[in-house]
DNA sequence: CAACCCTATCGTACATTTACGATAAGCAAT
DNA sequence: ATTGCTTATCGTAAATGTACGATAGGGTTG
């Protein structure tokens, strides 16, 4: 990619929008958070249920929405149980509040 | 990418707010948005001064950026005018809004 | 029309993303 | 310990994204 070998100082807050912005990048990010609000908690089967999508696919895009800290998984053998992030969810809800004034 | 053929029939205004999101997915496209909203305007040449990116680099941010539809560019001889497109910004504000509760 | 300024586009290189099937890993119950 | 269920990870392939230098194009001015 030939970057610049420095990192570029961006305005404070500027890297984290744009990572949430990231993490909302993808039409089925979105619907997989929309579907976690609506039921509250789902589990990953769920979800391969309702997009005609791999199970490997569905779990790699959770697994960048809790890197994003978007969401957050808790065991409930055999399942895993996704809920949103709610405390880093309203830290994006407030960044994007504030870009767009 | 072995895509599936078929497009997913996602919920409304998913892919709209997905496409949003990835116009503001790189933190050198929100610094240009924020500077345009600094300035209410900018020429190609000035963001050019203030990033550490080649002129082309830049370029094709702003493109991305058009494309998604939150700028648009004046021609104003030897100069291109570049300003947030209210109309727009004003709909993805709005669908972020949402999106957030 | 020639020269100049500014910006877009082209060509290229490499990284990242998205998707799949196959396989591994974690845990419960038999 | 083995089986079964669920989910993550690996390996792979193709598309897309990000960056650069070089070049082309559009429009004004001399």
């Amino acid at each position: 990619m030939k970057r610049s070998l420095e990192h570029i100082a961006y305005e404070e807050n500027t890297e984290a929008l744009a990572k949430f912005a990231k993490a909302l990048s993808h039409p089925t990010r979105i619907a997989i958070l929309k579907y976690l609000d609506k039921q509250s908690c789902c589990f990953t089967g769920d979800l391969v249920d309702v997009f005609p999508l791999a199970q490997s696919t569905i779990s790699q895009h959770l697994k960048e929405l809790k890197n994003a800290g978007l969401i957050q998984g808790e065991l409930k053998p055999p399942k895993i149980k996704y809920c949103i992030n709610q405390e880093n969810w309203k830290i994006a809800k407030t960044l994007f509040q504030q870009f767009f004034n």
